[in-house]
RNA sequence: GGUGCCUUAGCUCAGUUGGUAGAGCAAAGGACUGAAAAUCCUUGUGUCCCCGGUUCGAUUCCUGGAGGCACCA
């Protein structure tokens, strides 16, 4: 029955420029289920901060990865890769083409072009690793990676303390440098990582519009989120930010919650800010969000942008 | 109505003993291999409120005006 080559036709675009309603109007029309690349909306715990469809949208289109891992699980761009890989592969049996939707580029980058296979990150080294940048400061664990990888020392960004710790944790946890385990050439930027082929086609679809109107929708969102209770939910998940019983701000223990929406409500419920200034700036971080969504994209030139 | 203080970047303000100015925040641009809604980097020309005056030169000093704040009536 089956005689085209099969096809993941990937619906992406910044946060609020309606990536839902047409990656389900085009799902309809093709009789497709919908896959969420999405990296927030997969978790069980949040519902109104991450603007997840709605329950009518879901009865509409059979949907996967909508809510199905906890916050406490610490999912990761790797697993999505598996996950959705093996997803596909059962769907492309009974349909020729799949639509995924999302706004998370490494996400989709995985699916599309794979991550290298790095073992699991080691969370207790990670943690270690953190309070040694708390108390010591990024200069030491620098100088550990320049001891252990010169080489990856040279191309990360050395200011970055997120990208310093991933590389020394690997150097570390495997006892082999990270830029061992990295397949890709220097000069090659995202959508080249490991270059895994697939044997499926890829069309990736980008949603725009102008700025101003982008940053209208979104100022509008939070309002609507507000409404439908966000605060509410956040003070239910209150309870996470402990670990081991031990009040823990930071969150470097469940990073689900460092997601806009949560994290500045969690300063109003703290006192740091009045429910005023944390909504304003939900809408702020968000406005910046799909800003860095728009950068990440710019130079993925294999995307068909339609501007809304 | 009187007196005093204020008016400089989108916002809050600093500063120039007269040689046309700079911080924080915002904003814009960028990076991105298992934290990615994360994390990090770069970027500061603006009628220095307006009209005159003094001066080689005024955002700075002086006269007048406008607006704001405070106090006194």
């Amino acid at each position: 029955m089956k005689q085209q080559r099969n096809k993941l036709i990937i619906i992406l675009g910044p946060t609020a420029v309606g990536k839902t309603d047409y990656a389900i109007e085009q799902a309809l029309k093709i009789g497709s289920p919908i896959l969420n690349c999405d990296s927030r909306q997969i978790y069980s715990q949040l519902q109104i901060g991450t603007a997840v469809p709605s329950e009518q949208q879901l009865r509409q289109v059979k949907h996967y990865f909508i809510q199905t891992h906890s916050i406490t699980e610490h999912y990761t761009a790797g697993k999505y890769e598996l996950e959705a890989l093996a997803l596909l592969e059962n769907l492309f049996k009974e349909q020729n083409e799949v639509i995924m939707c999302g706004g998370s580029g490494l996400y989709i980058d995985a699916v599309c072009n794979g991550l290298d296979a790095f073992p699991e990150p080691d969370l207790q080294l990670r943690s270690e690793l953190n309070r040694t940048l708390e108390q010591e400061g990024i200069e030491s664990l620098r100088y550990q990676l320049k001891k252990l990888d010169q080489v990856s020392y040279e191309a990360i960004d050395i200011a970055n303390p997120q990208r310093v710790i991933r590389a020394l944790e690997v150097c570390l946890q495997t006892g082999r440098k990270f830029s061992d385990w990295k397949s890709s050439k220097e000069g090659e930027g995202a959508g080249a990582l490991a270059g895994k082929s697939r044997n499926f086609e890829i069309e990736k679809i980008g949603l725009t519009m102008e700025r101003e109107r982008l940053y209208n929708r979104i100022n509008q969102r939070v309002d609507k989120m507000m409404q439908e209770g966000l605060l509410e939910e956040v003070r239910g998940l209150n309870h996470f930010r402990y670990k081991d019983g031990i009040f823990s701000p930071s969150l470097n223990h469940i990073p689900a919650l460092r997601t806009v929406g949560y994290r500045e409500l969690f300063d109003y419920i703290d006192g740091r800010l009045t429910l005023e200034e944390a909504i304003e700036r939900i809408k702020m971080n968000t406005r910046r969000y799909a800003k860095r969504q728009l950068s990440y994209w710019g130079r993925d030139k294999s995307i068909k942008w339609i501007k809304l």
